[in-house]
DNA sequence: TTGAAAGCGCTAACAG
DNA sequence: CTGTTAGCGCTTTCAA
């Protein structure tokens, strides 16, 4: 049925116009609803759109209109099953409001954050969500300018000119190394991602103020650094099961680092929880299917997706000025069988 | 160090030029190295370009290069952890040639499908790549029309005029069912996915054709339909048990199904694999963490991804015309303990 | 080696 | 209620 113009491409809005005998301009208004159009005028626009499948440059609209009904997402790893949950209810949310998603992947390298930041500008995207790890809030905030709709992801303090998602990481970890001192687990070790990117140290800094709050010591060499991934946790778990004496419990940066740990466990012959407890953190689906079931802190993907994405559409309708939203999100411990 | 113009937004080609003092096409031609520019002019002009932090609108580049450098990605459901690995691939291959992606999340909905097509065709994507579920392959070609580069992630045969990267599911199939016919398990189930979206009826047919090709009947009871998630694994799998008589084996649509297969079982006291032997379609991340750890085909997801990247690339390369491109990706039983 | 002019397809300002 | 004109920021003829 459709309809094709003489050589060129789609149809577009003068080929309606001429044809439904009235001006571009009408067309566009008829479209939009931006302005009155008598309804038989409307009627004959519509009519002809439909006879020629005519459906709007977008592209030319973007430029015009100077928004493109399009919203970055730049996750550091999209095969960790923590972003997809974030990224589809952040996706979920926009296109019911009729935007349209990027989705970039950093690595969590401030050299990728920084391209993929500069090239979604360049794209006038309406407005970036992103979870910084190698750049600093505030490095995002200057690399793309004052006037970009900006929300982050982040964890903790920070009062950049950024609206930002976060989540109370401090809280689920208090909750579970108390947990773990009431149960009698005083020999705490942690296993961390890596030294300088987000979550890893403020994780890290949470579990070493519950500690201290529970009146525990932690050793410095049961803190072990690592990648967020699940051959991460394992090495860096191997490492700590190797020393003379080890932790009772170890508590890790992420479920992937928890279930590595497992794996190094069961290596060591090491029975979870009876000789060591693991506790994670984020409650990815997986946590619930490893055996034993991971005790870990929720972190809520799905609602700090619908937040991320629910700040921006109010920051868009809001223009950039000041004051900065920051919605925090709590975590808390998901008692299972590991701990 | 950003510059801003007087009252508008970013620099323009303008601003440089004039700064420059040379003409707009000349810094064009600066950028993009389409004519040659003299040595001296292209360092004046790139010096300006760095003064002013110059970034090119990529909206007016596509809106009159008639190309976005942009590939849209339409998945069933981001969630499902078989996609991150291959949006990720995807993504990863096409940066890397400058390639930005949207996504697009159509549940499997023909009617999200064909909103979400033509969303992107408004925006003059340079290609697609999609799983249709809701629609036929068929069906997409006509709704973006004929010039749109379209690659589709497809299961088994079908040659409309579109690039396909398909995965041999049957022989995986075939090897799972040969596997359990040798071990003696010849009362066979099969929990699907939908009846009607791919890849549901193609793997149930593949498991048919196998049955009989080993000799083996399959009452019809013995087949059960869902949806591709945990739950609807697990609902199925209860009607299959709760029944006079049950199978020793069940094959599984995919991993999400048998891991929810595998919750039934628990619930109905039934021992994996010693009661009733589960295989699952995937091997997504989490079967090798469940317990009992999943038997299940090896879906090369990564693979995927990248062989629909290269293709896309390839097609936008060598422009609509036929012939149309078709890849097939092995599968492979994965032997693990649940059967 | 460079520039002027035209125009991608749309929308907004202005005018009636 | 409708049309004319101008131009978003870029690239591409065409001409020098």
């Amino acid at each position: 049925m459709t309809k094709r113009r003489g050589g060129a491409g789609r149809p577009s809005i003068a080929g309606i116009a001429a044809a439904a005998g009235v001006s571009p301009t009408t067309v566009s208004h008829a479209l939009s609803g931006r302005r009155a159009v008598s309804k038989e005028t409307r009627e004959r626009v519509l009519a002809e759109i439909e006879r020629q499948n005519y459906r709007p440059n977008l592209v030319a609209r973007g430029l015009r209109r100077r928004q493109t009904q399009s919203v970055a997402l730049l996750v550091a790893d999209l095969a960790n099953p923590y972003y997809p949950v974030v990224a589809r209810a952040i996706h979920d949310v926009l296109a019911a409001e009729g935007y349209v998603s990027f989705l970039g992947n950093t690595d969590g390298d401030a050299g990728s954050e920084r391209t993929l930041l500069e090239e979604m500008a360049a794209r006038s995207v309406d407005g970036i969500i992103m979870q910084p790890m190698g750049m600093s809030v505030t490095d995002v905030r200057e690399a793309v300018g004052p006037a970009m709709p900006l929300v982050a992801i982040t964890n903790g303090a920070g009062d950049a000119s950024v609206d930002q998602v976060c989540t109370d990481d401090a809280h689920g970890i208090a909750e579970a190394v108390a947990y773990l001192a009431e149960k009698g687990l005083d020999e705490l070790g942690f296993v961390g991602g890596p030294r300088n990117a987000p979550p890893g140290p403020s994780r890290l800094a949470a579990f070493r103020s519950a500690a201290e709050e529970a009146g525990l010591t932690v050793p410095p060499q049961w803190i072990e650094h690592t990648s967020f991934t699940r051959d991460g946790g394992a090495t860096a778990a191997a490492r700590l099961f190797a020393r003379a004496g080890r932790p009772r419990a170890v508590l890790c940066a992420n479920d992937l680092i928890a279930i590595g740990v497992l794996d190094a466990a069961r290596r060591a012959g090491l029975r979870v929880p009876e000789d060591v407890a693991v506790v994670g953190f984020d409650d990815i689906e997986t946590a619930d299917l490893v055996t034993p079931r991971l005790t870990t802190v929720l972190n809520p993907a799905a609602a700090v997706g619908e937040a991320c994405a629910r700040t921006m559409l109010r920051r868009l309708e809001r223009g950039p000025r000041p004051p900065y939203e920051r919605v925090v999100l709590p975590t808390r411990l998901t008692v299972r069988q590991s701990a």
